[in-house]
DNA sequence: CATGGTGAAAGGTCTGATGACTTGGGGCGC
DNA sequence: GCGCCCCAAGTCATCAGACCTTTCACCATG
């Protein structure tokens, strides 16, 4: 096994399930966090940088090592990351469970959603009409992020973290380039944004059941595309 | 930002998305990457660990760096780690999706599980029913390991990797001591135990209205013992 | 042809030195 | 006395070099 850091990890982790470090805590400085787990500075500033990415820790040059809030949101961060390593024939299986959790998400939002959140809401879909009422050189860049920020605001509104943040992995940038062509393509770029305005009437009404058949009607429709066009060519764009 | 560590996560993670490494590739030897990265060993070795964390690498000593299979099971193993860092309270968000997920699982698994798996399932039950006739001193950690399996096998056979890592991560020791202790305080483990058969049933008929429903009541009813015994003491147990 | 040894190559670890950045206190000017 | 600036100590970040451990493939030997 790659040893030293696994102990490294094992042992911070240790020391915040057994309460020694609170979320928040300061660790020792690396020197003497190294001398207890009984590694030199190299493997232990590994470990240190493996539960910085998974974030667990947070390191501030100049100041010191601390432990982060460890809250759903904060942990399930690299999500996102892994969700865009995955092929193309695995994104059905995350759309699978995007058709699970989203409905569901929307169902609580549409009983706690607050009027601030609705009025972002709204704005969102406006800047989406109008990108729309352009007419056909439409611009695929801003259509996605109108997507995004709404399917997020409502994974927020759910009040659940846990749901926010893996929706929020899962409706990252998995192969939506590739998908919001072919979604164009076919024009049905105003039906989106018509199942959109749908969810939005049924969280303004606070009617849990209308926002999940709404919002279990479009993610199905997404899951469509992407089962008909997972054989297209694949679209490299960095962010 | 911590800079030279993260441009090799991000320059390893590039060369993965932009094709030029494969998953099983191997990867240039440190010194070499390190060079094209722009870092020396200290830094690539930290970038390195962190994906190997989170499951994208693997590296073996003496033979070199590989890419994983990049498999959502794979990716989405780190999960576990961080589910058991969450405080009590937000066990109840975690239970939420599980609520979700498991019976979406269990529908799929029904209609896919094979004759093996079904034999595996009852194998597990038999297992628990035995621990169960043993009369008042029960074997709780047992107990603990004969719940996870079966959930375990429900998740894995619904077909779909991105349920099963999911459902895996959350089923594992999210505050299970606890809850299992006051599940059993109550003589509620009969309960528990009958409603696996519950859903073994529907599973064996591969009825997947049956076992969603089967698997909804069974999770509600473990979220109602977390709900009600939040408040209740920690138990520090090291795995 | 099979088998065992041997060495090159790769990752794993340790050490020391240096740079970059944050923080807090002390000194200086007003 | 008050406030501002600057510096020095502490901490993480990085680099460089050396050595250890493990693996694999080649080759010599039986």
């Amino acid at each position: 096994m790659g040893s030293r850091s696994n102990v490294v990890i094992d042992g911070i982790r240790q020391m915040i399930t057994s309460g020694e470090l609170m979320a928040g805590s300061r660790l020792p400085v690396e020197r003497e966090l190294g001398a207890r787990l009984g590694v030199s500075r190299g493997p232990l500033r590994e470990g240190v940088r493996a539960l910085v990415v998974l974030g667990v820790l947070e390191t501030r040059q100049g100041d010191g090592t601390y432990v982060t809030s460890l809250e759903p949101g904060q942990l399930l961060e690299p999500l996102g990351m892994l969700a865009e390593l995955q092929s193309p024939e695995n994104s059905v299986h995350l759309l699978a469970v995007r058709r699970v959790l989203e409905p569901e998400a929307a169902a609580h939002a549409a009983l706690r959603i607050s009027d601030d959140e609705l009025a972002e809401a709204r704005r969102i879909l406006e800047r989406g009409e109008a990108i729309l009422s352009v007419g056909d050189d439409i611009d695929l860049e801003a259509t996605i992020d109108v997507d995004t920020e709404f399917h997020r605001l409502i994974a927020t509104a759910s009040g659940n973290p846990a749901f926010a943040a893996i929706i929020d992995a899962l409706v990252g940038r998995t192969a939506r380039a590739r998908l919001w062509r072919a979604i164009h393509q076919h024009g049905a770029v105003h039906d989106t944004q018509r199942e959109h305005r749908a969810i939005l009437d049924a969280l303004e009404a606070h009617d849990p059941d209308r926002a999940r058949i709404r919002m279990s009607v479009h993610v199905l429709g997404v899951e469509d595309y992407t089962e008909r066009h997972v054989d297209e060519q694949p679209v490299d764009d960095v962010d």
